[in-house]
DNA sequence: AAAAAATGTTAGGTTAACCGAAAAATTTAA
DNA sequence: TTAAATTTTTCGGTTAACCTAACATTTTTT
C-alpha cells in the first residue's frame, strides 16, 4: 500500500515541514527556505506542488501544515533518517558527515537495506551488554589491527 | 588530491564505460546505452561532454575509451560500489538490493562514510576467526532475539 | 493610518539529463 | 557495388528543480 515514490525533494520538503512544524510550531515559505537553504520562489513553487498532490494545506501569504497524507510521509522519512543516524554514529561517522550522509541516503535506498540498517541498530542497542565486538571494531578503525579477544593485547 | 565532485550521471558513465572495456574490451555507444538503459541519443550526448571534460576519447561513430584521468575517476567510482556491494551483503542484504543501492550510494557518499564502511568489511574479513557477533545478528534479524552467551556457546 | 520593512508570489530563465524522430554514417548482404 | 539494415548522431523537446528580478501582500514602525 504504501509502495509510492516521491523525489527526494518531495521528501526533502515533507521532512523539513514536520521538523519545523514540530519545532517551532508554524512554518512559513521562508523558515522552509532557510532551514533547505533554498530561495522563497523555489519554495513556494513546491508549496504549490505539495498541495496539489495533496500532502499539504497552504493558505497563500500564510503557513503551512502537513495534511495526514503528508504527515505519513514526512514521518516515515524521518523514520529512515533516524535509523541512518544512528547506524553512522554507530560505526564512527561523526555527527556532521552523518547529518549530511542520512539526508541523501534517506531518499534512494531500498526498504529492504533500511529494514537491514534498523534491525542492525537495534540488535546493537538491544543487547543485554555493551558488545565487545564494537569496541573492536574501533580499535581496528584507529590502528588497522585486530586485537584478539583474550589471548593477546596488542599494544 | 582527489577533491573534485561529479554527477552521479558523469560516474554511471565513466563506471560504464570502465566495466564494460573490461568485460568486452571495445566499448560503443550502444553497449552503454544498454548497459545503464539509456537511449543511444543520450549516450552520445554525455560522450561529447565527457570528451570536453577529457575523460574519455571517442572519435565520431566509433569507440570509446578511458583518458587516464577518466580510468583514475572509474576506479575510484567502482571501488566504492565494491565495498557497498561487500558491506551490504555482510549485512544480508540480497545481491539484486545490493546491487541497486549500491549504484546509488556510490555518488553521495562522504568520502570518511565509505571509508568507515570500508572498515567495517575489512574488519569482518580479516577477522582471525568466523566472528560470532555476525552469526547473533542474523539470527535477530530473523527472530527478533538476542540469543546471547547464555553460556557462551555457539560453535 | 501611511510609510517603510519584511515576507511571499509571479514571471521568466537556466541547467542537467533524459527522450523521440529523422538524418547521416557504417556495416552487412545480395 | 549497390541496396538494405544497423548504428550513431543531430535536432528539437520535455521535465524537475533550482534561480533572479519584479511585483504583491502583510506586518511593523512612526
Amino acid at each position: 500500500m504504501i509502495k509510492k515514490k516521491f523525489s527526494s525533494s518531495v521528501e526533502d520538503y515533507l521532512e523539513a515541514i514536520y521538523f519545523i512544524g514540530k519545532e517551532r510550531g508554524s512554518v512559513r515559505t521562508s523558515d522552509i527556505a532557510f532551514f533547505l537553504k533554498h530561495k522563497p520562489p523555489s519554495v513556494t513553487e513546491m508549496l504549490d506542488k505539495l498541495s496539489k498532490k495533496g500532502f499539504i494545506k497552504h493558505e497563500k501569504y500564510g503557513t503551512v501544515s502537513l495534511t495526514l497524507q503528508g504527515m505519513r510521509i514526512a514521518e516515515e522519512v524521518s523514520g529512515r533518517h533516524n535509523t541512518l543516524i544512528s547506524f553512522l554514529e554507530l560505526l564512527g561517522v561523526d555527527r556532521g558527515t552523518a547529518e549530511i550522509d542520512a539526508c541523501k541516503m534517506e531518499h534512494i535506498l531500498n526498504r529492504r537495506t533500511i529494514n537491514r540498517l534498523r534491525r542492525f541498530v537495534e540488535f546493537v542497542q538491544r543487547a543485554p551488554k555493551e558488545p565487545e565486538w564494537l569496541e573492536h571494531y574501533k580499535h581496528f578503525v584507529k590502528t588497522g589491527e585486530h586485537l584478539e579477544c583474550k589471548s593477546e593485547g596488542t599494544k
